[in-house]
RNA sequence: GUGGCUAUGGUGAAGCGGUCAACACUUACGACUGUGACUCGUACAUACGAGGGUUCGAAUCCCUCUAGCCACCCCA
């Protein structure tokens, strides 16, 4: 039996991988039009800063890392998500000395052990973005403008902008106290996964899916009524820059995160599309997390989106290029001249295809349509003779008499 | 970690105990020894996820294992 890949890690393969790079290169496009740069951090950390980060409690730590000690005896992780180690990084070299402001955006494999599932696996992608050292809700609001525009960018507009405000240390210890008295007697009707958040994570009951926990929570006190005056007063402002920007929104109380560092802001991009996988992207403010994690008290705001499943909701497209030219060669010596204005033209920026294995005319032509060529030319001894050639345009099969040098068929092509 | 479903060639799939494992797509070559898309012809699974078993005989029945998918949990 032949090797085969690891459970829930996937191969990217040639026809897909166009999709990918369509993703990427909008990513790039839109965050870099908003003043963010690459930041490229490693895949593995020392397992401790996942753990101070995402919280010893969740599950992502619980159960769900790949952590192992290395030779020598260090105990390292394989990532997890991306924000803990850009703030690692943001601190190590103080990124925040030099602008106070940092923007920072990432692309590339996290790990998590999970059983892999539709727009799940265990090797997926993430693209994210992080904004530092602002306060003001402004920076959540473009941060969230970003995220729609990126959206806009690649052409979707199912996916719905969801926000909400878990609010701070302050408030939030007493609104979950007062929800938990409101759950309490309920706990008849609650499932028993929701029965055992009650102690351990009972805002997350609120998004529970069973009907009867639905229905149960339907009165429950919502955080928004529960926030101090000045994380109402930031959710506020956040809203309003939504509406200013003209940023389509609906406001969702009942969402939580799985990761602990959240603060205020909070939000998600939501499909229908992807099975039980709602959020194609989702993020927040995590005020408390660089000073947790040994820095400066800053405050930050980011998000991170999964690229497996944008790239679920983009049209199956083809988004690989085609061809401009393919010379279809007659004979030996043809091909040498073939291969010479091949690359001729490859360095000058176009697209050529030619047949490698010397293949009757019928299939290169053949092979020529196939791969899409724009035009297509035969180049036998004639054309050698007269340096000239007919050029087909492939999609209606007019033709054009040009002469074969490299700068008289790129102007042909342009 | 729990549950359900499925496993036939490069792909999608017929087949439900008995001749060489349909068909379609893809791929290769050809139908005028210099022109594609439509059409036509030819070729392409010592093989039915792996290993056992039942049987004169199994891709077809039984068992075990493995993998994949989907869902729960949780999450991007």
């Amino acid at each position: 039996m032949a090797i085969t890949a690891i459970k829930g890690c996937n191969d990217i393969l040639p026809g897909e991988s166009s999709r990918w790079h369509y993703i990427e290169a909008a990513a790039r496009r839109v965050f870099e039009r908003y003043g963010f740069s690459e930041i490229r951090v490693p895949v593995m950390e020392k397992t401790e800063l996942f753990c101070r980060s995402i919280g010893d409690a969740t599950d992502i730590v619980e159960k769900e890392m790949y952590s192992f000690t290395d030779r020598g005896g260090t105990n390292v992780t394989l990532r997890p998500e991306g924000t803990a180690s850009v703030m690692r990084a943001l601190i190590e070299h103080k990124l925040y000395a030099q602008d106070p402001v940092a923007r920072l955006y990432y692309l590339g494999p996290m790990f998590r052990y999970e059983r892999p599932q539709k727009g799940r696996y265990r090797q997926f992608h993430q693209i994210g973005a992080e904004m530092t050292g602002v306060h003001d809700p402004l920076a959540d609001a473009q941060i969230l403008t970003m995220l729609v525009g990126f959206f806009r960018e690649i052409g979707l507009d199912e996916p719905r902008l969801e926000v909400n405000s878990l609010g701070c240390p302050d408030c939030r210890p007493a609104y979950r106290s007062t929800l938990v008295d409101f759950l309490r007697h309920r706990t008849g009707v609650l499932c028993d996964d929701c029965c055992r958040r009650l102690d351990s994570n009972p805002l997350r009951i609120l998004d529970c899916k069973v009907p009867g926990c639905i229905e149960s929570t339907r009165g429950a006190p919502s955080v928004l009524d529960h926030l101090c005056a000045g994380c109402a007063d930031h959710f506020g402002h956040v809203r309003r820059y939504l509406e200013i920007s003209a940023t389509p929104y609906s406001v969702n109380c009942r969402m939580v995160r799985g990761l602990d560092y959240y603060t205020r802001t909070t939000f998600e991009v939501v499909t229908s599309l992807l099975g039980s996988q709602s959020a194609v992207a989702a993020g927040g403010r995590y005020d408390g997390l660089i000073s947790q994690l040994g820095g400066p008290s800053i405050p930050g705001i980011g998000f991170a989106m999964g690229v497996e499943r944008v790239a679920l909701l983009l049209k199956e497209q083809d988004y690989s290029s085609r061809p401009d030219l393919f010379m279809a060669t007659m004979g030996a010596c043809e091909r040498d001249a073939a291969f010479r204005l091949m690359n001729e033209l490859a360095a000058s920026g176009v697209h050529v295809e030619m047949d490698y294995e010397g293949k009757s005319l019928k299939s290169q032509m053949r092979r020529a349509d196939k791969l899409g060529a724009r035009f297509s030319v035969v180049i036998g001894a004639a054309e050698l003779e007269s340096g000239h050639a007919i050029f087909k345009r492939m999609d209606d099969g007019s033709t054009i008499e040009a002469p074969l040098s490299a700068e008289r068929i790129r102007l042909l092509l342009r």
